[in-house]
DNA sequence: ATAATATCTGAGCATATACTCAGGTATTCA
DNA sequence: TGAATACCTGAGTATATGCTCAGATATTAT
């Protein structure tokens, strides 16, 4: 069955410009890295310093910073630094979106 | 140092598990390449071989084969060789939501 | 003030990735 | 058969990525 919202929709991407390729390349490479993944798994649970991120993943606090600029960059978390500080959190409910519809895919595949 | 209790907290990680993390990682690292995002939003609109996509996305048909076997690995694609031509389709509607759902951060984001 | 804590940063290194190039395989047609 | 076409493959290379390490910055406590 093909509905008219699946004709819009494969219509917008069927449209899909250069730089808008890039971007959402860029997006999807920034959640391409398991530690990140668990880092954002994490953080949809609710809001955790760079501490307690790196203790759950198991890396160290440096690599955690490394990944949360990227992530940050790509507004995929936002920080409410407090003292010395600084809790993270999904900026936005289409990670947790992305995250399902990609478990959907790896669990049936 | 790794305590049980991290590692049980980290096999929960919301009923993300490390290998699950691990495949959703290399699912959107899959599609993490701006030549692969215009593969795909091609097929969406449509099967086509190897070398109209190689003609669409404007790379050598080197490249596009060479992205279609880490496509196909994914399960992201499908082939139907009809003569000596390869068809490639979206083997996984899912892919499409993926996308649109992508889309709405990087263009609402 | 100094010390301690939490996070960030840049450099360096090992590995991964995306492409090109040359050649290989499979299929069609003269 | 042989040539032409369509695609695939492996090696090589330039760049990107993820981590560690050492040290910088910012905030709090003594």
């Amino acid at each position: 069955m093909t509905t008219i919202k699946q004709i819009t929709r494969t219509t917008q991407l069927g449209g899909l410009d250069e730089r808008e390729a890039a971007q959402l390349a860029e997006l999807f490479r920034a959640l391409g890295d398991a530690s990140r993944v668990r880092i954002l798994a994490a953080l949809i649970q609710g809001e955790q310093n760079v501490g307690a991120i790196a203790a759950h993943v198991d890396i160290s606090e440096s690599a955690v910073s490394h990944h949360m600029r990227g992530l940050r960059q790509m507004r995929l978390v936002r920080t409410d630094k407090r003292g010395r500080e600084v809790y993270y959190t999904v900026d936005d409910a289409h990670v947790a979106e992305l995250f399902q519809r990609g478990l959907e895919h790896v669990r049936h595949g």
